[in-house]
DNA sequence: ACTGCTAACTGGTCTGACCAAGTGGCACGG
DNA sequence: CCGTGCCACTTGGTCAGACCAGTTAGCAGT
């Protein structure tokens, strides 16, 4: 097994960690001494130690010690490494919706096209029950609905790049997805009016199979969210 | 804003990332020339490249040069058995041209917005290249010069998501392309013209930073040589 | 007991050196 | 002519020792 000492030193101290041995909220040793008794100098010791940093094991301040942090939380953030990390990024947020006003202006385009008569029922069944409760929810069952909503309506356009796409889509970037939603209801206290309206035209047109107007709306839909995104 | 030196640099690094100037597949400087251009030490620049490695934005080998990643790759392990066999494949070609058909809209639509004047020269550049052969190439060479011109537009539009799906689009479905191609010049035993003119409506609408006709134009070009599979 | 200074920590950055792993070019031999 | 192998050069990885910059604990003076 050849590795990089730096990754040899990460791994063992992650191995501390699950072992009990380095508990939550305990301190680990300074740099120096660390780098003391392992024999390694201190730049290979900061390499391991900044790499535990970024995958969230510990935390890391100028002048202080370093703690380390809640086991379980590097993996309610972590859905996928790296990609966790661009949730928070309106940048890249605004790049997400921007790709799903794409992908669902096709979708809903296709699947007024080609969904089945029982697809087109499964989706009303879908649409009325997302309209009767509505309430009641927390952010982030919204969140799982809207998706389960749009994901019906990909899965109708038996389109299978499409619906690849979209299912990767949504579960990888499920988090960025979740974060403009948060953001909005932060901004504005509620969910704004205009996603409930927008929806009840993408259902209409779908059903109605007026592929252009769906995808207009699925289209216009995703715009709107992501307009909260600049103010 | 207190910060620390690689901290900031990290950042500096990611929106190079984000808007377009590092596009992924390209090599990252290498840490010494970075120190030296940066004005910082090279500890502090290997700090910011160790958690760029560490989030997956790039790919750094010992001895070689680091790479950065696309970060839509670990998830478009899609059917790839098998997708040299769909390249013959009319239904697959179909759908790969709706995809194309949304993607290169959308690419251009952005490129006409947010290209910067370099990319709008050198994508002028490429265009009268075309022009100027045209005649005496094979049908790989077509094919690829079709691509590349595409690509371009695609890097032109500043939009990370868009960039990372049409690098592996297009090359993953290269042979689905390219039958295409084939296929039209099969049949009508020479390069309709259409898509000379089409490639002019494009060219001229990115330069003049008409981002809906850019769209249009795109999104019609590709449909056009979709039309010719049907029938 | 409170306050405030200081000294001894901590992590952050710098320098310049050397090791180790790829890369590319060039001369040699087929 | 092409392939092959060597070698110099570039890349990242590690090291040592120094100094800067926050943090903190303890001690002195009130």
């Amino acid at each position: 097994m050849d590795k990089s000492l730096s990754e040899s030193l990460l791994q063992q101290l992650k191995e501390s960690f699950f072992s009990g041995e380095l508990l939550p909220g305990t301190e680990l040793v300074s740099q120096r001494r660390m780098s003391e008794s392992k024999g390694l100098s201190r730049s290979t010791v900061r390499e391991a130690i900044g790499q535990l940093e970024a995958e969230g094991y510990v935390e890391v301040r100028h002048g202080g010690k370093t703690r380390v942090k809640n086991l379980l939380e590097p993996y309610f953030n972590m859905p996928i490494e790296g990609v966790s990390a661009l949730g928070d990024n309106v940048d890249f947020q605004r790049q997400v919706m921007d790709v799903r006003a794409m992908l669902e202006g096709e979708a809903a385009f296709y699947a007024a096209t080609r969904a089945t008569d029982a697809q087109l029922q499964a989706l009303d069944a879908e649409y009325q029950r997302m309209q009767k409760r509505g309430q009641g929810e927390t952010t982030l069952e919204k969140a799982k609905d809207d998706l389960r909503f749009h994901m019906m309506i990909a899965e109708s356009s038996h389109h299978l790049l499409i619906i690849c796409f979209s299912q990767l889509f949504y579960t990888r970037f499920f988090n960025a997805i979740y974060g403009v939603l948060t953001r909005t209801l932060q901004k504005y206290g509620r969910y704004p009016d205009g996603i409930r309206s927008q929806h009840g035209a993408i259902h209409q047109a779908i059903m109605a199979r007026e592929a252009e107007n769906a995808r207009t709306a699925a289209t216009e839909h995703i715009l709107y969210t992501r307009r909260h995104l600049d103010e």
